[in-house]
DNA sequence: TTATTTAAAAATATCTACATTTTTTACTAA
DNA sequence: TTAGTAAAAAATGTAGATATTTTTAAATAA
């Protein structure tokens, strides 16, 4: 069999972002690789929105085969981030301001409703984790490249709303949530780079997570969830100014 | 080429339950027939929970190849319907009471949390419409077989549902719900025979079902979610009983 | 000429049949 | 029993065949 550099790289190390969609067998099989891949160069913008997904190049340049590229993408099409027409191929699913709006406002409501039952249903470990990280948070300073930067905040400023939603006792609703930010993710890159390199924007933030601890841990479900509310609105004015089209 | 049996009828005739993943294109290919067939073979109980989902008898049942199987297969692990271990294959999603309590809480926090949106962003042909469903599934009467009165009632009772929900302005809302609805179908339909073969039982939901009419026309947002909220949770314990296992 | 239709060719998507790898089962010997 | 091993079954992957769409070019009509 001819190990591709790609595949023992992949297999070697336990993916990072493994959600429990796949939990069993960390060995995955190709349709799994070339999911992770594409899913992570549709986010990160290797290819752009309305972009054809050739076969032809998406089986060379992954060494895949065909029948494990059609699984992970009609995956992907679930997962609406590609779009698909039967007989007529894949496409990168396309970004809109109409979309934008949907989604924001969707994962407003969800974030505060899913917040609000953290505060009713989170234990003394929760709220101990959701200080934690938002210390943690509080501390991203030292480093060195700009790049270094974004990459800690966002995974530390990731990892805080996490830990605050982890409170809420329901998977379901978790796993609807992790559907969304999938979704968002495109447009949230915009918001990031515009956010982490301003002193204002961080500020701001820093202000807004101060404001939502406090009142997680006085146990305010109702303005916990109006803060988390519209802490999640607030991207939506930069990402559309940066918006292409 | 072999056109199956199958195939053809699939081809033919529009599918009814067509989500908007596959809006584009009425001719299906070989994984979305699939797809389509297992999906509506698990939620009406042709495979039980836990069983293995054998690719040899899958292809020759279906008359479908192994890869689009997989394809279709691989999309219901998504959907949670189906359980999937690398190089072991594929297992019906096993069914349990944790799983029920957490969908139906999910459903129901998730469900007022639309229906106060739509008390505020409906409009009067959602007015109408809710209005119109209403009448529709108050008048399941005249039916000749019990099997015809199950599944009229049923699908009135959807559209109802679905009609009230509609006004609340939110696709991806709207897609939430219907991947939580999907997830849990198995579960509805044990509630489903309890309920509808009894004037009781049936009495009971027109009560709650005009209750919520009222609250919605009056557009009292609180009192809808809240009605809502326990019309979803009420079916747990009858389904609790029924539950296998 | 310019636009439109038609026909052939090329590119592409999709499927099937077969090959490979892995797991499971059955059997044997300690 | 238990461990080990060979055979069978099953899952997964690949290569090539087939069907569909798109492109190109030629032919026709305005």
């Amino acid at each position: 069999m001819k190990t591709s550099v790609i595949n023992s790289t992949q297999t070697s190390g336990q993916a990072y972002g493994a959600t429990d969609k796949e939990i069993e067998s960390s060995k995955a099989n190709q349709a799994t690789i070339a999911y992770r891949l594409l899913k992570q160069d549709i986010i990160n913008g290797a290819y752009q929105p309305g972009d054809k997904l050739l076969m032809s190049h998406l089986k060379s340049h992954y060494e895949i085969g065909a029948g494990p590229m059609r699984e992970a993408l009609s995956q992907l099409v679930a997962d609406r981030l590609v779009t698909a027409i039967s007989q007529r191929g894949f496409r990168v699913a396309e970004m809109s301001e109409e979309e934008l709006t949907d989604i924001y406002d969707a994962r407003a409501h969800l974030e505060a409703l899913i917040t609000g039952l953290a505060v009713e249903r989170g234990d003394e470990d929760w709220e101990a984790e959701v200080l934690g990280e938002a210390h943690k948070l509080s501390r991203v300073n030292e480093v060195n490249t700009p790049e270094e930067m974004l990459e800690i905040w966002d995974s530390r400023h990731k990892s805080f709303h996490q830990s605050i939603v982890n409170g809420c006792g329901s998977s379901k609703l978790l796993e609807l949530r992790a559907s969304l930010l999938d979704q968002a993710e495109r447009y949230r890159q915009l918001w990031l780079k515009q956010t982490v390199f301003s002193q204002n924007a961080l500020e701001e933030k820093r202000q807004e997570h101060a404001e939502l601890v406090d009142a997680l841990l006085n146990r305010d479900k109702a303005r916990a969830a109006e803060l988390m509310y519209h802490h999640i609105l607030s991207p939506i004015a930069i990402i559309k100014e940066r918006l292409p089209g």
